[in-house]
DNA sequence: GCCGTTTTCGGCCCGACTGTTTTCAGTCG
């Protein structure tokens, strides 16, 4: 936690130096903040253990960050950060983090209007005070009513990929007191939603009192908002909403189904329930005359009502229900079912390991086989390679082989596409590649016939095995460009093309909702990280979860396959 | 402020796009 808060700050560091208008630092300063991020150690036993010396070799740590370091591990603040703090309007640093303002405008508007929060912008630009500013205009200023919105419609929503590990960390911790017999997350996070608003746990105990007390007092919170005999809410100092429920054993399952969801799922069981004569709540299922027929399990909920068993990530009121009553509901793509990474960036371009380091962590994954794939050309930012470090690159793959021959490494390229919908290196050059990923990076706001004609260009090309995070959204902060997925889906399918299931947690791209899409239109898929370092490689789970949301099968993921027969079905 | 398969000093974050301009500044990836 201490490295997220130290983080925390040195971003908020690099911010106001970009305000200031002062070169590089801001970059030195957010380097070292996601490093810090990564780092698997807590950085003041760092200290401890190292001292100074052991600060500055954190990757992009100096001395002068070391130094900032080192008095906030002594001192809790950093004497930098109040100075820069002091010198900036106040405020100023959250208009820059709409999506459309940046440090010059975000200036501007807080000197122009004096306004120092989001919601005193919003109003503004109702006002239309800001397109009254030199520079802005009415554009601009509808550019930032969006922008605004984007954020405070996610406002309360936490990333699955942040959330689920504070979540079971804090079950973990809540399972080790001996009053606690069972306990299960339930809730957006156990149906793996994309984005989750709060954590539900539920806990099965004899001595309810003695969980609550437990609970409220653990050191992880912040605010106790309500306490009772069964049932108890607080703010963890992550600040997320975290609920309790304490139920007896007869009830567990029927709670479980019940705080799991979605709301819809529920209303939808419930009227199901009521057609068959029974009645359906979270202390269990009932007949007419209200005896208990089931509730133990959420199992004997499902089957009592005449339905196969519905997986947590299928309860979204997406017909389900009716599919579940014929039995023929889809056998879900385990977790454990992938063989191979195949998207994933290494120190060649935007990537913070080593391609060793990812061919370790791999190994370690126990895959069978993995694509190494960093930036192409145009990707400036991300170093992209020229044509002469990409054939570098690949001799030095072409050396790691021999070192590690458990797993077999193709050598790759998320390869950009470029407005035309031709590829970023010339055909020749992608001869030369085992597997070539094509993504967007530019150009979001094409309409969409023109984006849906550049992306079935780019997927049409002999050389290209995927297309990589298909809709291009960022959770939380950028919606998805507009295309026509269908005729994607289509053309993809047709060219043996797969789509993408893009795991990285601000990503998970495709939605579960186009991955159904897809599917309808007999698309494959294939479930990727695209890692920038060897921890991102967890978050397969997470697009896993996306795929078992969007309905999909071992046999529509093409990374299921074992090394043979995957390396048959991706030559074209 | 950091770093060295382009260098211990001079590079890194450049080019495209957008909206506001009237020749360009700001934002984004």
């Amino acid at each position: 936690m201490a490295n997220a808060d130290l983080a925390k700050l040195l971003y908020e560091i690099a911010d106001l130096l970009e305000l200031l208008d002062v070169a590089w630092k801001p970059i030195a300063y957010r380097k070292a903040a996601r490093s810090i991020e990564s780092l698997n150690m807590d950085v003041s036993e760092l200290h401890q253990k190292k001292g100074l010396e052991g600060i500055k070799e954190i990757s992009g740590v100096g001395p002068g960050i070391a130094g900032k370091i080192v008095e906030y591990i002594n001192t809790g603040t950093i004497g930098e950060l109040k100075k820069l703090v002091a010198s900036a309007p106040k405020g100023v640093e959250q208009f820059m983090h709409v999506p459309g303002v940046g440090p010059k405008k975000a200036l501007v508007i807080a000197k122009a209007l004096r306004v120092s929060t989001i919601a005193d912008l919003e109003r503004a630009c109702n006002e239309h005070k800001v397109c009254k500013i030199k520079g802005f205009g009415e554009k601009s200023e509808a550019d930032i009513l969006r922008g605004i919105s984007i954020k405070t419609k996610g406002k309360d929503r936490v990333l699955l990929g942040a959330i689920l590990p504070i979540a079971r960390e804090l079950a973990d911790h809540l399972r080790t007191h001996p009053a606690v017999q069972k306990l299960e997350i339930a809730g957006s996070i156990r149906r793996m939603k994309e984005t989750c608003k709060d954590i539900d746990f539920l806990v099965l105990s004899k001595k309810p009192k003695a969980v609550m007390d437990y609970f409220t007092t653990l050191h992880e919170v912040k605010h106790v908002l309500a306490k009772g005999d069964t049932k108890s809410t607080v703010i963890l100092n992550s600040n997320i909403q975290a609920d309790v429920r304490v139920l007896d054993e007869k009830s567990f399952g029927a709670a479980l189904q019940y705080f799991t969801g979605s709301k819809d799922h529920n209303v939808a069981l419930r009227s199901l329930a009521i057609k068959k004569g029974m009645k359906l709540s979270e202390y269990g299922l009932f007949d007419r005359k209200g005896s208990y027929l089931a509730g133990t399990t959420e199992q004997d909920v499902y089957l009592k009502l005449g339905l196969s068993y519905v997986e947590p990530e299928l309860r979204e009121a997406t017909n389900e229900i009716n599919i579940a009553r014929q039995g023929t509901l889809p056998q879900l793509i385990p977790y454990n079912a992938l063989k191979g990474d195949l998207h994933m960036h290494t120190t060649w371009s935007d990537g913070s390991h080593t391609t060793e380091n990812m061919i370790r962590a791999a190994l370690a994954l126990g895959y069978e086989y993995i694509a190494i794939t960093d930036h192409s050309r145009s990707e400036r930012v991300a170093r992209g390679l020229d044509v002469k470090r990409l054939l570098q690159h690949k001799k030095e793959v072409e050396q790691l082989r021999k070192k590690y021959d458990d797993i077999t490494i193709l050598f790759g390229s998320e390869v950009s596409i470029k407005p035309d919908g031709t590829l970023d290196y010339p055909g020749k050059i992608l001869k030369e590649l085992d597997w070539v990923i094509a993504s967007v990076h530019s150009r979001f706001k094409s309409p969409p016939e023109e984006m849906t004609k550049r992306i079935i260009r780019a997927v049409q090309h002999p050389s290209v095995h995927a297309l990589g995070h298909p809709t291009g959204r960022i959770l939380l902060a950028r919606d998805p460009y507009a295309v026509y997925l269908d005729k994607v889906a289509s053309a993809a399918a047709e060219r043996g093309v797969a789509l993408e299931i893009n795991s990285s947690p601000g990503r998970l791209d495709l939605s579960d909702a186009n991955i159904r899409l897809a599917k309808s239109h007999h698309a494959k898929f294939v479930i990727n990280t695209d890692s920038h370092s060897t921890d991102q490689m967890k978050y397969m789970e997470l697009g896993i979860a996306q795929a078992r949301r969007g309905w999909l099968e071992v046999k529509d993921v093409i990374n299921t396959l074992p090394l043979k027969k995957f390396l048959k079905v991706i030559q074209h």
